[in-house]
DNA sequence: GAGGGCGCTGGACTACTGTCCAGGCCGGCC
DNA sequence: GGCCGGCCTGGACAGTAGTCCAGCGCCCTC
Protein backbone atom coordinates (compact mmCIF):
# COMPACT_ATOMS: atom_id res chain seq x y z
CA UNK A 1 0.00 0.00 0.00
CA UNK A 2 2.71 2.39 -1.04
CA UNK A 3 3.27 4.98 -3.63
CA UNK A 4 2.68 3.02 -7.20
CA UNK A 5 4.83 4.73 -10.18
CA UNK A 6 1.84 6.64 -12.02
CA UNK A 7 -1.37 7.51 -10.05
CA UNK A 8 -4.38 8.57 -10.87
CA UNK A 9 -5.82 11.34 -8.39
CA UNK A 10 -9.10 9.31 -6.71
CA UNK A 11 -11.06 11.32 -9.02
CA UNK A 12 -14.56 9.63 -10.80
CA UNK A 13 -14.73 6.27 -9.91
CA UNK A 14 -18.27 7.10 -8.65
CA UNK A 15 -19.46 7.79 -11.91
CA UNK A 16 -16.39 5.86 -13.97
CA UNK A 17 -14.78 7.73 -16.03
CA UNK A 18 -16.96 10.23 -16.61
CA UNK A 19 -13.99 12.52 -17.83
CA UNK A 20 -10.66 12.65 -20.19
CA UNK A 21 -8.90 11.26 -16.54
CA UNK A 22 -8.13 7.20 -16.98
CA UNK A 23 -7.50 5.40 -14.03
CA UNK A 24 -3.86 5.24 -15.55
CA UNK A 25 -2.38 8.59 -16.92
CA UNK A 26 0.02 9.06 -18.70
CA UNK A 27 3.42 10.00 -17.71
CA UNK A 28 2.97 13.97 -18.91
CA UNK A 29 -0.50 13.53 -17.19
CA UNK A 30 0.83 12.27 -13.55
CA UNK A 31 3.48 15.12 -13.86
CA UNK A 32 0.53 17.77 -14.39
CA UNK A 33 -1.03 16.19 -11.69
CA UNK A 34 2.16 15.95 -8.94
CA UNK A 35 2.79 20.02 -9.99
CA UNK A 36 -0.85 20.55 -9.29
CA UNK A 37 -0.76 18.75 -5.45
CA UNK A 38 2.89 20.40 -4.87
CA UNK A 39 1.50 23.73 -6.07
CA UNK A 40 -1.44 23.06 -3.55
CA UNK A 41 0.81 22.24 -0.44
CA UNK A 42 2.96 25.50 -1.66
CA UNK A 43 -0.08 27.71 -1.91
CA UNK A 44 -1.16 26.72 1.35
CA UNK A 45 1.75 27.32 3.20
CA UNK A 46 1.91 30.74 0.92
CA UNK A 47 -1.23 32.03 1.52
CA UNK A 48 -3.23 29.88 4.04
CA UNK A 49 -6.20 28.26 3.56
CA UNK A 50 -8.39 30.91 2.65
CA UNK A 51 -6.31 31.81 -0.44
CA UNK A 52 -6.28 28.07 -1.87
CA UNK A 53 -8.29 28.35 -4.83
CA UNK A 54 -8.01 26.20 -7.60
CA UNK A 55 -7.12 29.18 -10.23
CA UNK A 56 -4.23 30.03 -7.70
CA UNK A 57 -3.12 26.79 -7.23
CA UNK A 58 -3.02 25.82 -11.15
CA UNK A 59 -1.35 29.34 -11.30
CA UNK A 60 1.31 28.77 -9.23
CA UNK A 61 1.90 25.10 -11.11
CA UNK A 62 2.09 26.80 -14.62
CA UNK A 63 -1.35 25.33 -15.92
CA UNK A 64 -4.25 26.81 -17.25
CA UNK A 65 -7.56 26.56 -14.75
CA UNK A 66 -9.24 24.06 -17.03
CA UNK A 67 -6.68 21.23 -16.96
CA UNK A 68 -7.08 21.53 -12.84
CA UNK A 69 -10.46 21.10 -13.20
CA UNK A 70 -9.31 18.50 -15.39
CA UNK A 71 -8.05 16.33 -12.47
CA UNK A 72 -9.87 17.78 -10.02
CA UNK A 73 -13.45 18.84 -9.23
CA UNK A 74 -12.39 21.09 -6.39
CA UNK A 75 -9.71 22.62 -3.89
CA UNK A 76 -11.27 20.31 -1.20
CA UNK A 77 -10.17 16.75 -3.62
CA UNK A 78 -7.37 18.84 -4.59
CA UNK A 79 -6.17 18.88 -0.38
CA UNK A 80 -7.81 15.75 0.00
CA UNK A 81 -5.30 14.34 -2.34
CA UNK A 82 -2.62 15.91 -1.20
CA UNK A 83 -3.13 14.11 2.28
CA UNK A 84 -4.13 10.76 0.69
CA UNK A 85 -0.70 10.51 -1.24
CA UNK A 86 1.32 11.72 1.81
CA UNK A 87 -0.02 8.95 3.95
CA UNK A 88 0.31 6.35 0.66
CA UNK A 89 3.81 7.57 0.77
CA UNK A 90 4.66 7.00 4.31
CA UNK A 91 6.79 4.26 5.49
CA UNK A 92 5.17 3.22 8.73
CA UNK A 93 7.72 2.55 11.77
CA UNK A 94 8.10 -1.17 11.84
CA UNK A 95 5.99 -3.31 14.14
CA UNK A 96 7.98 -4.19 17.34
CA UNK A 97 6.39 -7.56 18.80
CA UNK A 98 8.17 -7.30 22.02
CA UNK A 99 6.58 -4.14 22.86
CA UNK A 100 2.85 -4.06 24.26
CA UNK A 101 -0.34 -3.75 21.88
CA UNK A 102 -1.12 -0.27 23.02
CA UNK A 103 2.50 1.00 22.85
CA UNK A 104 2.52 -0.08 19.06
CA UNK A 105 -0.77 1.31 18.85
CA UNK A 106 0.57 4.69 19.85
CA UNK A 107 3.36 4.42 17.06
CA UNK A 108 1.34 3.62 14.37
CA UNK A 109 -0.77 6.79 15.11
CA UNK A 110 2.17 9.13 15.93
CA UNK A 111 3.34 7.87 12.27
CA UNK A 112 -0.08 9.39 11.03
CA UNK A 113 -0.18 12.37 13.16
CA UNK A 114 3.56 13.18 11.64
CA UNK A 115 2.46 13.09 8.07
CA UNK A 116 1.13 17.05 8.93
CA UNK A 117 2.48 18.23 12.09
CA UNK A 118 4.47 21.23 12.41
CA UNK A 119 2.62 22.20 9.41
CA UNK A 120 -0.99 23.90 11.20
CA UNK A 121 -1.99 25.70 8.28
CA UNK A 122 -1.61 22.38 6.03
CA UNK A 123 -2.94 20.20 8.97
CA UNK A 124 -5.94 22.83 9.15
CA UNK A 125 -6.45 22.46 5.24
CA UNK A 126 -6.15 18.61 5.45
CA UNK A 127 -9.17 18.12 8.02
CA UNK A 128 -11.52 20.82 6.62
CA UNK A 129 -11.15 19.28 3.31
CA UNK A 130 -11.61 15.71 4.09
CA UNK A 131 -14.83 16.72 5.58
CA UNK A 132 -16.21 18.64 2.52
CA UNK A 133 -19.23 16.95 0.99
CA UNK A 134 -17.95 16.53 -2.78
CA UNK A 135 -18.18 13.05 -3.50
CA UNK A 136 -14.72 12.30 -4.82
CA UNK A 137 -13.39 13.78 -1.07
CA UNK A 138 -15.53 11.22 -0.12
CA UNK A 139 -13.86 8.13 -1.50
CA UNK A 140 -10.46 9.44 -0.88
CA UNK A 141 -12.08 9.98 3.29
CA UNK A 142 -12.79 5.85 2.57
CA UNK A 143 -9.67 5.11 1.49
CA UNK A 144 -8.23 6.75 4.61
CA UNK A 145 -10.19 5.63 6.68
CA UNK A 146 -9.46 1.87 5.47
CA UNK A 147 -5.60 2.27 5.43
CA UNK A 148 -5.58 3.95 9.23
CA UNK A 149 -7.97 0.68 9.97
CA UNK A 150 -5.47 -1.71 8.42
CA UNK A 151 -2.55 -0.06 10.50
CA UNK A 152 -4.36 0.14 13.92
CA UNK A 153 -5.33 -3.66 13.24
CA UNK A 154 -1.78 -4.54 12.04
CA UNK A 155 -0.73 -2.85 15.29
CA UNK A 156 -2.81 -4.15 17.31
CA UNK A 157 -1.83 -7.83 16.28
CA UNK A 158 -2.36 -10.54 18.85
CA UNK A 159 -4.39 -8.13 21.01
CA UNK A 160 -6.59 -7.83 18.03
CA UNK A 161 -10.30 -7.54 18.73
CA UNK A 162 -13.42 -5.73 17.08
CA UNK A 163 -14.83 -3.49 19.88
CA UNK A 164 -11.44 -2.37 20.69
CA UNK A 165 -10.60 -1.73 17.06
CA UNK A 166 -14.29 0.11 16.74
CA UNK A 167 -13.38 2.45 20.06
CA UNK A 168 -9.83 3.32 18.78
CA UNK A 169 -10.94 4.53 15.21
CA UNK A 170 -14.08 6.48 16.51
CA UNK A 171 -11.39 8.23 19.00
CA UNK A 172 -8.77 8.73 16.40
CA UNK A 173 -11.29 10.47 13.94
CA UNK A 174 -12.49 12.34 17.25
CA UNK A 175 -8.92 13.51 17.71
CA UNK A 176 -8.04 14.08 13.83
CA UNK A 177 -11.07 16.27 14.13
CA UNK A 178 -10.66 18.20 16.83
CA UNK A 179 -6.78 18.75 16.28
CA UNK A 180 -7.76 19.85 12.78
CA UNK A 181 -10.33 22.31 14.24
CA UNK A 182 -7.83 23.68 16.79
CA UNK A 183 -8.86 22.46 19.86
CA UNK A 184 -5.24 20.89 20.58
CA UNK A 185 -2.22 21.24 18.59
CA UNK A 186 -1.51 18.57 16.28
CA UNK A 187 2.26 17.81 18.35
CA UNK A 188 -0.29 16.36 21.30
CA UNK A 189 -2.34 14.12 19.27
CA UNK A 190 -0.40 11.25 19.39
CA UNK A 191 0.18 11.83 23.34
CA UNK A 192 -3.90 12.45 23.99
CA UNK A 193 -4.29 9.10 21.53
CA UNK A 194 -1.68 7.36 23.56
CA UNK A 195 -3.93 7.23 26.57
CA UNK A 196 -7.16 6.52 25.01
CA UNK A 197 -4.87 3.04 24.12
CA UNK A 198 -3.79 1.99 27.57
CA UNK A 199 -6.94 3.05 28.80
CA UNK A 200 -8.77 0.42 26.22
CA UNK A 201 -5.78 -1.90 26.19
CA UNK A 202 -4.11 -1.49 29.57
CA UNK A 203 -0.45 -0.21 29.60
CA UNK B 1 -28.44 25.16 30.68
CA UNK B 2 -31.50 25.27 29.01
CA UNK B 3 -33.76 27.19 26.56
CA UNK B 4 -34.12 30.91 27.51
CA UNK B 5 -37.13 33.23 26.94
CA UNK B 6 -35.57 35.27 23.90
CA UNK B 7 -32.79 33.83 22.36
CA UNK B 8 -30.06 35.81 20.21
CA UNK B 9 -28.82 33.67 17.54
CA UNK B 10 -25.37 32.67 18.19
CA UNK B 11 -23.87 35.42 16.12
CA UNK B 12 -21.41 37.87 16.24
CA UNK B 13 -19.79 37.83 19.66
CA UNK B 14 -16.57 37.78 18.25
CA UNK B 15 -16.40 40.78 16.77
CA UNK B 16 -19.00 41.98 19.86
CA UNK B 17 -21.72 43.33 17.79
CA UNK B 18 -20.71 44.38 14.49
CA UNK B 19 -23.85 44.51 13.02
CA UNK B 20 -27.82 45.90 14.61
CA UNK B 21 -27.81 42.37 16.27
CA UNK B 22 -28.03 42.34 19.69
CA UNK B 23 -27.32 39.80 22.65
CA UNK B 24 -30.89 40.63 23.06
CA UNK B 25 -33.04 40.29 21.14
CA UNK B 26 -36.79 41.89 20.49
CA UNK B 27 -39.61 40.09 20.58
CA UNK B 28 -39.99 40.39 17.20
CA UNK B 29 -36.35 40.00 16.08
CA UNK B 30 -36.56 36.86 18.23
CA UNK B 31 -39.82 35.65 15.85
CA UNK B 32 -38.24 36.38 13.02
CA UNK B 33 -35.55 34.01 13.99
CA UNK B 34 -37.59 31.05 15.35
CA UNK B 35 -39.40 31.42 12.04
CA UNK B 36 -35.92 30.97 10.17
CA UNK B 37 -34.72 28.53 11.83
CA UNK B 38 -37.67 26.80 11.41
CA UNK B 39 -37.95 27.27 8.06
CA UNK B 40 -34.09 25.94 7.73
CA UNK B 41 -35.59 22.16 9.19
CA UNK B 42 -38.35 22.41 6.65
CA UNK B 43 -36.13 23.52 3.64
CA UNK B 44 -34.09 20.67 4.44
CA UNK B 45 -36.39 17.95 4.63
CA UNK B 46 -38.15 19.33 1.51
CA UNK B 47 -35.05 19.89 -0.37
CA UNK B 48 -32.26 18.17 1.17
CA UNK B 49 -28.98 20.08 2.38
CA UNK B 50 -27.72 20.25 -1.44
CA UNK B 51 -31.35 22.58 -1.57
CA UNK B 52 -30.84 24.36 1.23
CA UNK B 53 -29.75 28.04 0.85
CA UNK B 54 -30.49 31.45 3.19
CA UNK B 55 -32.76 32.78 0.54
CA UNK B 56 -34.62 29.44 -0.17
CA UNK B 57 -35.20 29.75 3.41
CA UNK B 58 -35.77 33.26 3.96
CA UNK B 59 -38.54 32.82 1.19
CA UNK B 60 -40.40 29.84 3.29
CA UNK B 61 -40.04 32.46 6.47
CA UNK B 62 -41.77 34.65 4.51
CA UNK B 63 -38.54 36.77 4.82
CA UNK B 64 -36.37 39.05 2.99
CA UNK B 65 -32.93 37.63 2.25
CA UNK B 66 -31.12 40.48 3.89
CA UNK B 67 -33.23 39.97 7.11
CA UNK B 68 -31.87 36.58 7.46
CA UNK B 69 -28.49 37.71 6.47
CA UNK B 70 -29.09 39.87 9.42
CA UNK B 71 -29.26 37.33 11.66
CA UNK B 72 -26.97 34.37 9.92
CA UNK B 73 -24.08 34.50 7.84
CA UNK B 74 -24.38 31.61 6.11
CA UNK B 75 -26.47 28.24 5.46
CA UNK B 76 -23.98 26.90 7.82
CA UNK B 77 -24.53 29.03 10.56
CA UNK B 78 -28.33 28.93 10.23
CA UNK B 79 -28.65 25.06 10.68
CA UNK B 80 -25.26 25.32 13.47
CA UNK B 81 -27.82 26.92 15.47
CA UNK B 82 -30.91 25.13 14.47
CA UNK B 83 -29.05 21.65 15.72
CA UNK B 84 -27.99 23.94 19.03
CA UNK B 85 -31.24 25.15 19.90
CA UNK B 86 -32.45 21.66 19.83
CA UNK B 87 -29.37 20.64 22.42
CA UNK B 88 -30.16 23.75 24.31
CA UNK B 89 -33.78 22.82 24.57
CA UNK B 90 -33.37 19.08 25.24
CA UNK B 91 -33.86 17.52 28.96
CA UNK B 92 -31.73 14.87 29.55
CA UNK B 93 -32.73 12.19 30.75
CA UNK B 94 -32.88 11.95 34.59
CA UNK B 95 -29.15 10.55 35.96
CA UNK B 96 -29.61 7.27 37.84
CA UNK B 97 -27.34 7.24 40.52
CA UNK B 98 -27.91 3.23 40.81
CA UNK B 99 -27.31 2.08 37.13
CA UNK B 100 -23.08 1.97 36.58
CA UNK B 101 -21.48 4.85 35.30
CA UNK B 102 -20.70 3.53 31.61
CA UNK B 103 -25.06 2.71 31.54
CA UNK B 104 -25.36 6.59 32.65
CA UNK B 105 -22.67 7.47 30.04
CA UNK B 106 -24.79 5.39 27.31
CA UNK B 107 -27.74 7.10 28.36
CA UNK B 108 -26.35 10.95 28.10
CA UNK B 109 -25.39 10.09 24.79
CA UNK B 110 -28.52 8.11 23.69
CA UNK B 111 -30.26 11.57 24.46
CA UNK B 112 -27.88 13.90 22.17
CA UNK B 113 -28.25 11.15 19.34
CA UNK B 114 -31.99 11.17 19.54
CA UNK B 115 -31.94 14.90 18.73
CA UNK B 116 -31.30 13.45 15.06
CA UNK B 117 -31.69 10.18 14.90
CA UNK B 118 -34.99 9.51 12.13
CA UNK B 119 -34.30 12.22 10.12
CA UNK B 120 -31.39 11.17 8.22
CA UNK B 121 -31.08 14.82 5.80
CA UNK B 122 -31.03 16.71 8.77
CA UNK B 123 -28.34 14.90 10.50
CA UNK B 124 -25.92 15.09 7.68
CA UNK B 125 -26.95 18.76 7.19
CA UNK B 126 -25.94 19.89 10.85
CA UNK B 127 -22.60 17.23 10.88
CA UNK B 128 -21.40 19.23 7.68
CA UNK B 129 -22.43 22.64 8.57
CA UNK B 130 -21.16 22.12 12.57
CA UNK B 131 -17.64 21.12 10.27
CA UNK B 132 -18.00 24.68 8.66
CA UNK B 133 -14.87 27.29 8.70
CA UNK B 134 -17.05 30.02 9.08
CA UNK B 135 -16.59 31.84 12.71
CA UNK B 136 -19.87 31.84 13.94
CA UNK B 137 -20.08 28.21 13.65
CA UNK B 138 -16.55 27.44 15.42
CA UNK B 139 -18.30 29.53 18.21
CA UNK B 140 -21.31 27.26 18.17
CA UNK B 141 -19.25 24.35 17.93
CA UNK B 142 -17.27 25.53 20.82
CA UNK B 143 -20.51 25.72 23.20
CA UNK B 144 -21.53 22.57 21.76
CA UNK B 145 -18.67 21.10 23.07
CA UNK B 146 -18.93 22.26 26.08
CA UNK B 147 -22.19 21.13 26.71
CA UNK B 148 -21.61 17.44 26.11
CA UNK B 149 -18.72 17.81 27.87
CA UNK B 150 -20.74 18.79 30.68
CA UNK B 151 -23.70 16.26 30.32
CA UNK B 152 -20.55 13.30 29.93
CA UNK B 153 -18.93 14.80 33.49
CA UNK B 154 -22.21 14.83 34.78
CA UNK B 155 -22.76 10.82 33.58
CA UNK B 156 -19.59 9.89 35.11
CA UNK B 157 -20.58 11.00 38.82
CA UNK B 158 -18.11 9.67 41.46
CA UNK B 159 -16.26 7.42 38.09
CA UNK B 160 -15.20 10.94 36.76
CA UNK B 161 -11.73 10.92 35.47
CA UNK B 162 -9.52 13.33 33.12
CA UNK B 163 -8.65 10.84 30.58
CA UNK B 164 -11.80 9.29 30.84
CA UNK B 165 -13.52 11.93 30.13
CA UNK B 166 -11.46 12.75 27.46
CA UNK B 167 -11.55 9.09 25.83
CA UNK B 168 -15.07 9.53 25.86
CA UNK B 169 -15.48 12.75 24.09
CA UNK B 170 -12.82 11.79 21.88
CA UNK B 171 -14.76 8.57 20.56
CA UNK B 172 -18.01 10.57 20.71
CA UNK B 173 -16.51 13.28 18.22
CA UNK B 174 -15.66 10.24 16.24
CA UNK B 175 -18.96 8.71 15.84
CA UNK B 176 -21.25 11.77 15.60
CA UNK B 177 -18.60 12.53 12.80
CA UNK B 178 -18.88 9.07 11.10
CA UNK B 179 -22.13 8.77 11.84
CA UNK B 180 -22.85 12.37 10.08
CA UNK B 181 -20.66 11.19 7.17
CA UNK B 182 -23.04 8.41 6.57
CA UNK B 183 -20.55 5.49 7.73
CA UNK B 184 -23.09 4.17 9.73
CA UNK B 185 -26.94 5.17 10.61
CA UNK B 186 -27.07 7.50 14.18
CA UNK B 187 -29.48 4.74 15.18
CA UNK B 188 -25.93 2.66 16.24
CA UNK B 189 -24.64 5.59 17.32
CA UNK B 190 -25.42 4.63 20.62
CA UNK B 191 -24.61 0.95 21.01
CA UNK B 192 -21.63 1.76 19.28
CA UNK B 193 -20.66 4.66 22.44
CA UNK B 194 -21.88 1.98 24.62
CA UNK B 195 -19.12 -0.64 23.57
CA UNK B 196 -16.46 2.27 23.91
CA UNK B 197 -18.24 3.54 27.70
CA UNK B 198 -17.90 -0.65 28.38
CA UNK B 199 -14.22 -1.05 27.69
CA UNK B 200 -12.88 2.25 29.31
CA UNK B 201 -15.00 1.98 32.17
CA UNK B 202 -16.04 -1.89 32.47
CA UNK B 203 -19.43 -3.09 32.87
C1' DG C 1 8.31 14.86 -43.29
C1' DA C 2 3.35 14.40 -42.81
C1' DG C 3 -0.61 12.98 -40.12
C1' DG C 4 -3.09 12.19 -36.05
C1' DG C 5 -4.25 12.33 -31.43
C1' DC C 6 -3.58 13.60 -26.77
C1' DG C 7 -3.32 17.00 -23.46
C1' DC C 8 -3.38 21.79 -22.56
C1' DT C 9 -5.17 26.53 -23.46
C1' DG C 10 -7.84 30.57 -22.53
C1' DG C 11 -11.73 32.79 -22.34
C1' DA C 12 -16.77 32.98 -22.10
C1' DC C 13 -20.65 31.79 -19.43
C1' DT C 14 -23.98 30.54 -15.68
C1' DA C 15 -25.17 30.25 -11.11
C1' DC C 16 -24.68 31.62 -6.64
C1' DT C 17 -22.81 33.88 -2.46
C1' DG C 18 -22.59 37.48 0.84
C1' DT C 19 -22.75 42.72 1.13
C1' DC C 20 -24.78 47.05 0.88
C1' DC C 21 -27.95 50.84 0.86
C1' DA C 22 -31.94 53.78 0.23
C1' DG C 23 -36.54 53.50 1.33
C1' DG C 24 -40.98 51.97 3.45
C1' DC C 25 -43.80 50.27 7.22
C1' DC C 26 -45.28 50.14 11.89
C1' DG C 27 -44.90 50.68 16.47
C1' DG C 28 -44.41 53.80 20.49
C1' DC C 29 -43.69 58.56 22.45
C1' DC C 30 -44.16 63.36 23.01
C1' DG D 1 -51.61 64.09 15.39
C1' DG D 2 -46.98 64.19 14.16
C1' DC D 3 -42.38 62.66 14.84
C1' DC D 4 -39.00 59.07 15.36
C1' DG D 5 -36.54 54.95 15.74
C1' DG D 6 -36.32 50.05 14.92
C1' DC D 7 -36.94 46.43 11.67
C1' DC D 8 -37.66 44.76 7.31
C1' DT D 9 -37.70 45.28 2.13
C1' DG D 10 -36.01 44.68 -2.48
C1' DG D 11 -32.90 45.12 -5.61
C1' DA D 12 -28.20 46.19 -7.18
C1' DC D 13 -23.53 44.72 -6.79
C1' DA D 14 -18.87 42.42 -6.90
C1' DG D 15 -16.49 38.33 -6.39
C1' DT D 16 -16.02 33.38 -7.21
C1' DA D 17 -16.80 28.52 -8.47
C1' DG D 18 -17.28 25.16 -11.74
C1' DT D 19 -18.48 24.07 -16.72
C1' DC D 20 -17.78 24.16 -21.47
C1' DC D 21 -15.76 24.34 -26.01
C1' DA D 22 -13.15 25.45 -30.05
C1' DG D 23 -8.46 25.48 -31.08
C1' DC D 24 -3.41 24.99 -30.59
C1' DG D 25 1.03 22.61 -30.03
C1' DC D 26 3.72 18.86 -29.15
C1' DC D 27 5.14 14.16 -29.61
C1' DC D 28 4.75 9.70 -31.58
C1' DT D 29 4.07 6.92 -35.51
C1' DC D 30 4.54 5.78 -39.99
Amino acid sequence: MSSTPTRAPSSGATTEARAPVRRHLSERQADTVARLTDAAVAEVRGAGYDGLTVRNVARRAGVAPATAYTYFASKDHLVAEVFWRRLQDQVPTPLDGRRSASARVTTAIADIADLITGEPELAAACTTSLLAGDPDVARIREQIGIEMAARLRAALGAAFDADVLDALSLALSGAMLQAGMGYFPHAELADRMATVARLVLGP
